[in-house]
RNA sequence: CGCGGAGUGGAGCAGUUCGGUAGCUCGUCGGGCUCAUAACCCGAAGGUCGCAGGUUCAAAUCCUGCCUCCGCAA
């Protein structure tokens, strides 16, 4: 018989897919999660239903106490925390920042997996930024909490680099793997008492903020790179988009062309779906969505819509 | 009751205002041309027009209810 585990008691924080791979990797570890804390459930989709988050979900589906207090800043929540005496908190993609009183509950402090190679990329949309801007590597930070937004001190890091055609949702699913094993190596670390925590590098850092809505229309001025990198970062939500005939037309997937030039914006579909961009490039449509339609291949879209000589995207 | 759009052969669409033979682009199958082809020519198969009622001599089309999908918004 080996020695007695004590196991810590972890409460979990986090609210969207991202935060999944990690809720479930405390598990297969056997950690103990005494309570799962995420957002409350919010009104969604058509006809405004209330929509449980995922972790909400994964958490009642693994039989964990769930709490969704709608704000941190309470007494009443603050006594929660204490009653349940977590030893560790894990926090992972929230959407809320810890108060001080919170972050200095737990006796081995508040642990974050973020998805960037820290001090870059801080804040709400690390990953569709990192693309938008033409990145070739990414990666996944766990740190040690503070007061500010991602500004704690690094404890691991894992670097990986970015597809040419990788869009923001398939990176997305790849990171939150990535997070779940460096998270799961932190603690394993931890527990050995093999960890360092190192500073950021301040000076260094940038931030990624939430994705604004204006962001998605598409410049046709600027060259075809730069657009299918907007493309990319905003694949599949909230997804680029242009106007055709007035309408919405999504753009899901996209790759740079060579050999068609004309004005920007103009449409050419003698060899696929290729728009004219700045600087004398082009940009082949693979998947878009037209308003009020099925996501589909250009291909499949060009049949039902004949686009006539000399046709404009705004 | 948040606002709006759409369901038509296997895929994408037109036709619906103003009821009267089911149409286009592509795919599939067969044949032809070609050294050859995803190219071109000829031909064929394939549709309860989302579902259920109603109006009518007659409904894809008009009326009512339901289901499903999509855009906006959040």
């Amino acid at each position: 018989m080996k020695g007695v585990v004590v196991k810590i008691r972890v409460v979990f924080m986090g609210t969207p897919e991202f935060a999944r791979p990690s809720l479930l990797k405390l598990i297969e570890d056997g950690h103990n999660v005494v309570a799962v804390f995420t957002q409350p459930d919010k009104p969604k989709g058509r006809g405004y239903t209330l929509c449980p988050p995922p972790i909400k979900e994964l958490a009642q589906r693994l039989s964990i106490e769930v709490y969704q207090p709608k704000t941190l800043r309470d007494d009443n929540v603050l006594e929660t925390l204490q009653a349940l005496a977590p030893d560790l908190i894990v926090v992972v993609a929230y959407g809320k920042l810890l108060p001080l009183k919170i972050l200095t509950l737990p006796p081995f402090g508040c642990i974050n997996v973020h998805a960037s190679l820290l001090p870059k990329y801080r804040g709400a949309a690390p990953i569709q930024w990192a693309i938008i801007n033409g990145e070739k590597v990414t990666g996944v930070t766990t740190m040690m909490m503070d007061i500010g937004l991602d500004t704690g001190d690094i404890l691991l890091k894992k670097e990986t680099p970015i597809g040419e055609d990788e869009t923001a949702g398939e990176l997305h699913d790849r990171l939150a793997v990535m997070g779940a094993e460096l998270l799961s190596e932190t603690l394993k670390r931890m527990a050995e008492g093999t960890l360092e925590r190192v500073e950021q590098r301040h000076a260094f850092a940038t931030y990624a903020p939430m994705i604004d809505k204006t962001l998605r229309d598409i410049n046709w001025s600027q060259p075809a790179e730069q657009i299918n990198n907007l493309i990319r970062g905003l694949s599949p939500y909230p997804t680029a988009a242009t106007t055709l005939k007035g309408k919405l037309l999504k753009i899901y997937r996209a790759r740079p062309v060579s050999g068609v030039v004309g004005l920007v914006g103009e449409v050419n579909t003698e060899n696929g779906f290729v728009v004219c961009c700045g600087d004398n490039t082009a940009l082949e449509f693979l998947e878009v969505q037209y308003e009020g339609g099925r996501r589909m291949s250009a291909e499949e879209f060009l049949r039902g819509h004949p686009i006539e000589y000399g046709t404009v995207l705004e």
